[in-house]
DNA sequence: CAAATAGTGTCTATAAGACAATATCTC
DNA sequence: GAGATATTGTCTTATAGACACTATTTG
């Protein structure tokens, strides 16, 4: 899970610890006399955004069952922002390294292991909380939801799926000398029965010539702790843009699958409509076709198919 | 440059502050018992990943001059690894935020300012330094080398231009039991004048079933400080996904091109050829002819463009 | 049979790859 | 004219979008 590990066990770099500093020692000589509590230090946290789709109840015994991306958010018992829900996480330790954190923190949340886990981003403003200084860096972990543990994690403590719902507000180009400054604010909303928690965020984009960089900033949050709201959001644009060039979306697909079930998947996660035949076209090569077909269904019984993994071909 | 504010100012957080939580306090009066020392914490870095192309010296006068790419390193005055070459970077300050920190390393190591940069990577192994736990958050800059500081940058103190060369050295699939494991050794090379440094980073895909997560880390390292081997690895193939999907390269280029050069930059950093005519279709909504043509060059000149921003369209 | 989803065929538009051919400069 | 790069034209191939059409199940 992107763990970065270092194996200094170069011949050269023991000369290199042989050689003398501007102090007249050694490297061992140095670390004796280096004074961890020098400078203040921030806290450092490993946050979780875990996503899963989730049926909604249907009605109509012929219609499919309509799914929705969920996100997994937990009750702060704490101040600050008590009360109101956050994303699961938690300090890193010093004896674990920061994705055994957030693996920590997933398996604590939802008692899952071993699924998809990719690091997004790092936050690090100032005063993102009112405690002390905090920097945190935000995982992506995506979650099939017909594992057992998952629908566990709902009646667990304070641990909720979400339903989660984005729409952009407004884009807006405004002239600066030299060149322009693209605003996008973005909604996020996030539902669990009669919990309706939101939040708005601004991605601002600086081009001198050409892009120099961007900027987020949250706008307003409703119900959701510290600057998660941005984190969400940021998370939402990685697993749109990922889902198209990658094969990420069978990360939330049970074993087995029919095309039209995948196509729902990839449509919620994009916001709009595919047509079938060129989203099973494109599907063709990744998945592999078995014998099996849903049945009771009020219409005709449609193919499962399997994921056919990259390094199979 | 991805600075992520935070904007409280919601009417119901000022309620959730009043709440009492489990011993009766309210947020003031929890924030001011709040005991910063309790735990023992990380010490965060930013560095930085200062790429740029510069022309290598040509004989030929009919030859265009051959371009490559290069990354700032800094030499180390201090232990640990004395004398190896890092990344510019330095400790995050506690009243500067982690863009700031990296932007501040960016700017006394090459006088720039306001040029791309972007985050990276957060890398937080547990022994990734040997004087204490050290979390690092790597950044990306893109320079064009027309710029004056650039230049200036290579005679100041430690900091040297290093051309940097990367290949393959080994691809390897290993069935494991339910899936299989992908193995994909990495070299890199950094040459300036007589001083050559080099790594090899292991990148380590696990499937079992889809993807689980990708795991990296360094095989060897000869000169180069701390797990910087890595994070160079890892920049490179940022660099070169996004160049491919984004306008990322112009940040590389100076206020007027050619064609030409636009394509070798894009060779350079893909490592591979392209055909001129189906490069000049697809760059073609992206540039914006000027009057002006190269001259002297030995052979037909070549017209100028420069960059039409993604806003101006 | 109606309602609903599953799945196929095909035409068109657009983009990418390959390569030939022409243009224009300097020494 | 030779050598080098610049630039255009065009044929082929692959992919994506649109939409019509057929298939199969259950109440």
């Amino acid at each position: 899970m992107g763990e970065k590990d270092h194996d200094s066990s170069s011949s050269s770099f023991k000369e290199a610890a042989q050689r003398l500093d501007h102090r007249g020692w050694n490297e061992q000589q140095y670390l004796e006399q280096y004074d961890v509590s020098e400078f203040e230090r921030p806290s450092v946290t490993a946050d979780m955004l875990i996503f899963t789709i989730l049926d909604e109840q249907q009605d109509n015994y012929r219609k499919l069952p309509e799914k929705s991306l969920h996100l997994m958010m937990v009750q702060r018992g704490e101040h600050p922002y008590l009360g109101w829900w956050a994303l699961p996480g938690g300090f890193v330790a010093m004896n674990e390294s920061l994705d055994e954190a957030a693996a920590r923190e997933l398996h604590s949340e939802t008692g899952l292991d071993g699924i998809y886990m990719e690091q997004l981003y790092t936050w690090g403003a100032v005063d993102r909380d009112p405690r002390t200084r905090v920097i945190s860096t935000a995982y992506m972990a995506l979650a099939d939801s017909t594992r057992q543990q998952i629908q566990a994690g709902d009646d667990a403590q304070d641990a909720r799926w979400f339903k989660l719902g984005y729409r952009v507000l407004q884009e807006k180009k405004v002239h600066i000398e030299g060149g322009c400054r693209l605003e996008r604010d973005m909604q996020v909303e996030l539902v669990h029965q009669d919990i309706r928690l939101s939040g708005t965020v601004r991605v601002t984009r600086t081009y001198r010539g050409t892009l120099n960089g961007e900027q987020w900033q949250v706008l307003s949050s409703d119900g959701i702790a510290f600057d998660h709201v941005q984190m969400i959001a940021y998370g939402l644009e990685r697993l749109r843009s990922k889902i198209e060039y990658t094969d990420i979306a069978f990360n939330l697909m049970p074993p087995l699958f029919t095309l039209s079930a995948l196509q729902q998947v990839y449509e919620i996660v994009l916001g709009k409509e595919l047509l079938a035949p060129a989203f099973r076209r494109k599907m063709a090569p990744r998945v592999i076709a078995t014998n099996e077909y849903t049945k009771d269904a009020g219409h005709r019984p449609s193919q499962l198919y399997r994921y056919r993994p990259e390094w199979e071909v």
